[in-house]
DNA sequence: TCTATAATGACAACATGTTGTCAATTACGG
DNA sequence: CCGTAATTGACAACATGTTGTCATTATAGA
């Protein structure tokens, strides 16, 4: 191994380890409102977007399987987060919106995300924050090319 | 949101899309060994030590739980690849070794793993790998220690 | 327009991770 | 040495992600 293959390795463990790091702090910065990362991720795509977003929208922006996000958009539909909307171009595909309670529970989570990342950012500094994430953003275009 | 905070917010968010990415790319270069990313990263950390370890010390090495830890290991045991062996130093917990089938293919793994992760370094250039290594790491000690 | 192809929702099976609980073992402090 | 606290394996329930399949709807090209 080179040294730059070293380097690349302990970068891949790095974000396996970030990853489930993250999805906790998430979980538990939003716990009491009853959302998991997951589903707050899914409700911010959704209210933040300028259009109307189907689920195959989702699945694209969020990079995960069209099955994954019909399964969670279903359920907080049920949990009356989002609602179906008609989509005058697709009668079968129909878009996916907040409702008036998701609205309110979305503004929340702003409310906490935005410090919670704040702090984060405040502890590494911009210029090495925004060197990791083009470095990332290099991987990952890598890897979804080859 | 500052600068930071967006680069903070851009920076999770590429975290999250790649540990995807990442867990995907694994799967598919050990497929034909039949095994999965979880399942090659156990056998690696557990072929690697140079101790002998107990299924609680890979959760700590891993960051995982020690249940989840405990059910690869088990079905890697019922597998071949690994087995317990008898640890003087403790009645309940065995020791975790790879089988002599599991050291073979742990040989072919690194065998691909290794110009793998090359090929990614020589993509990203040693200087920004190990600057986002850094970067990343001390957004995992922030997230571990709050 | 017609037809082949792609996209979509629904459903199922599965892998992997989490938390919680319980009994047994180990470690530690008085 | 003893009693208490921490660790460990086993089991269960659950959340979230994957892939595969199928019927239906859209889309694009001949």
């Amino acid at each position: 191994m080179t040294p730059g293959g070293e380097a690349a390795g302990k970068l891949i463990y790095e974000v396996l380890r970030l990853h489930g790091r993250l999805i906790a702090a998430g979980d538990a910065l939003m716990a009491d409102l009853g959302l998991s990362s997951a589903r707050w991720q899914v409700l911010g795509t959704v209210a933040a977007s300028g259009r109307p977003l189907t689920v195959p929208d989702l699945s694209r922006i969020l990079g995960q399987s069209r099955q994954s996000l019909q399964r969670l958009v279903n359920e907080m539909v049920g949990d009356g987060l989002l609602r179906f909307t008609d989509n005058p171009g697709h009668r079968r595909s129909p878009f996916v919106e907040p409702t008036e309670a998701g609205r309110l529970l979305h503004v929340e989570v702003e409310a906490r995300r935005i410090p919670w990342t704040e702090g984060i950012a405040s502890r590494l500094g911009d210029v090495d924050t925004l060197a990791a994430v083009r470095t990332l953003a290099r991987l990952r275009a890598v890897l979804e090319r080859g």
